[in-house]
DNA sequence: CTGAAAGCGCTTACAG
DNA sequence: CTGAAAGCGCTTACAG
């Protein structure tokens, strides 16, 4: 539909020839002139766009110095966000692709105006664009999709959707990972603190959590899940919350590293101790895990792949490639270090037969 | 020196005036053909440079969008570097700038060809260069003066110098704080363990170390003092080296949070403890420094303040303003937290008045 | 509203 | 190596 008549690029006077008008009224359309009438107006966008019209300074932004690709990262610059980062420009220095990074609030993300962005983004030769933990309407989508400016999201939190491309985890895989080993350890009370309930993610985290309960004839508790958001803060408070239950659990499966560190700060505040008196999983395998003591047990993601896989899927659609899959989910692999051990035996309720 | 002539906007044939040649002559010389004679060349090239000339392209370049500025981060990842890319990024934000960065190892970046490189800055409207802890040679950094591109370096490992703008910390008033707060513990025993040798910031820092110690009449041991780099690794090394001397320090004064992990982790692997047995002070008051048990008393700098100054300075330069200085630091501040404490008393040789 | 004509700024092809 | 001449692609000023 978009492909060009001929293979001689268009100029301005084609344009005017295909439109049947001279070459000023074209000028003046791309312009954005307004002293011309609605229907050629129209009539001179048609054959823009049918012959692929692209101005000598587009051209040139295209074939100068190396492509440029937008990154917009989630506002708080977090162990994990420096990874998938990291991933990116190592695989952006091998590709000679220049990576615009822009630090945006999920709220200024939201107001921002999409139809400008993504002109701006066309006007500048940005091939593509990269956002990470961040949503979009489908409307605001569609501004960069009618652009053919391809989108990748890394870990996004809705679910995959048609319109744009998705780069996460094995997030269903992962928690039940998590809960598997600690249930063969001989956990039966485990509690899971999930990030925010709109997070595609954390959902699929703690649906393999409950699958794993399932898996064993453990039946999942209600006053045992919290979800609340991807934070220290949450870890503190849920761990709280958890501990202060008649029964509380013997084991914490934390949606990410940060709450982890949150319930590690709580359970020593209390002159408990992990993994003697409660064994703690988190989830994502940032580098924090191998700085507290003890070392995190957590299920690892392969954040710098996913980085480096987000660009790749930039840079091939950009390219007019068809991707095989408009979502693909890398593996995650639960690491094991000092944070988890069997329970106290007195804590196995009578009966058990574990 | 190099403002234009007159008010009107310089074209090609206003170069060709002033230099005394035709405007094609002026068009190859612009567009590197090599069939201009050397002379000939270098006249236009005076003449480009003293009208400021600018292609039509790089007129448009820079009123269209917003501006954008390169950022050059050594190829480890820390958290120190992220910390300096978000205070970067926030203030790009406000200012309507875009950020592209790059991440090059030190050889790469050694090996990169100025020349091009700045070129390709000016062509595609790059207003300036952040260097995070990098150099370059003088000749490096004159490809970039010549074109009037303004490079800062945050944290230079050279020392200052002409020809670019830095910013750092108060290093040697961070390294001499450190150290007094060991002395007003009551350790005398007190060991460094700084990075590279060529880094100016390390330097400052041992001097203020050096200069805590002579402050209070106590002098320095050649053995208590190593340097070799930023790392955890280092820390490590450092440490057992420290700790089999036969008189081993009561208190290690780590040039980076890092390198204090690695002492941490090897005074732990020996069954001591921090800071019963050993009192640590770290240096950059990274997150780390909160998540270590214990937590990690510790020089802080002002990163995201420094990222944000070293932008500042860039955009103003950008704009042909002056700064005040060519070299500016930011106040460290010593943040006391759990890893120092006074020397065990059995440590502190006979004879001493403390 | 539209377009013939003139103009702008840069580049190309080529004669010397 | 240099530049007069021709050309390119877009824009402007203005007559209808």
């Amino acid at each position: 539909m978009r492909e060009a008549r001929s293979k001689t690029k268009p100029v301005l006077a084609t344009v005017a020839a295909l439109a049947g008008v001279s070459a000023p009224t074209v000028s003046k359309v791309i312009n954005g002139r307004d002293d011309v009438a609605e229907s050629t107006r129209a009539r001179v966008q048609a054959a823009l766009a049918e012959l692929g019209y692209e101005s000598p300074m587009q051209r040139r932004a295209r074939s100068t110095g190396p492509a440029m690709v937008d990154l917009v990262i989630d506002g708080s610059a977090t162990q994990y966000s420096m990874e998938i980062l990291t991933g990116i420009l190592d695989y952006a220095a091998t590709e000679d692709v220049d990576v615009v990074v822009g630090s945006v609030t999920p709220a200024k993300l939201h107001r921002a105006n999409h139809e400008e962005w993504a002109q701006r983004m066309v006007e500048s030769g940005r091939k593509g664009l990269i956002l990470v933990t961040s949503e979009m309407t489908t409307q605001q989508l569609d501004s960069f999709a009618n652009r053919n400016i391809p989108v990748v999201v890394i870990d996004p939190l809705n679910p995959p959707r048609h319109g744009y491309t998705s780069v996460g985890a094995t997030n269903w895989a992962g928690g039940k990972a998590a809960t598997e080993h600690l249930i063969s350890l001989g956990h039966q009370r485990i509690a899971f603190l999930g990030g925010p309930r709109a997070a595609e993610c954390s959902v699929a985290r703690l649906h393999g959590y409950l699958a794993g309960l399932m898996g064993h004839g453990i039946s999942s508790r209600p006053e045992y899940v919290l979800v609340g958001e991807f934070s220290k803060a949450f870890g503190l408070a849920g761990a709280r919350e958890l501990l202060d239950l008649a029964e509380p659990p013997t084991a914490i499966f934390a949606g990410c590293d940060a709450t982890a560190l949150g319930v590690l700060e709580e359970v020593r505040h209390r002159g408990l101790r992990v993994p003697d008196d409660l064994s703690l999983v988190g989830f994502d395998g940032t580098p924090l895990t191998e700085q507290t003591l003890p070392r995190l047990t957590s299920v690892a993601q392969p954040l710098q792949e996913m980085g480096r896989a987000a660009l790749r899927a930039v840079l091939r659609l950009a390219q007019g490639e068809m991707l095989d899959s408009s979502h693909m989910e890398l593996a995650t692999e639960l690491v094991i270090r000092d944070s988890t051990a069997p329970p106290r035996t007195n804590h196995v309720p009578a009966g058990s037969d574990l």
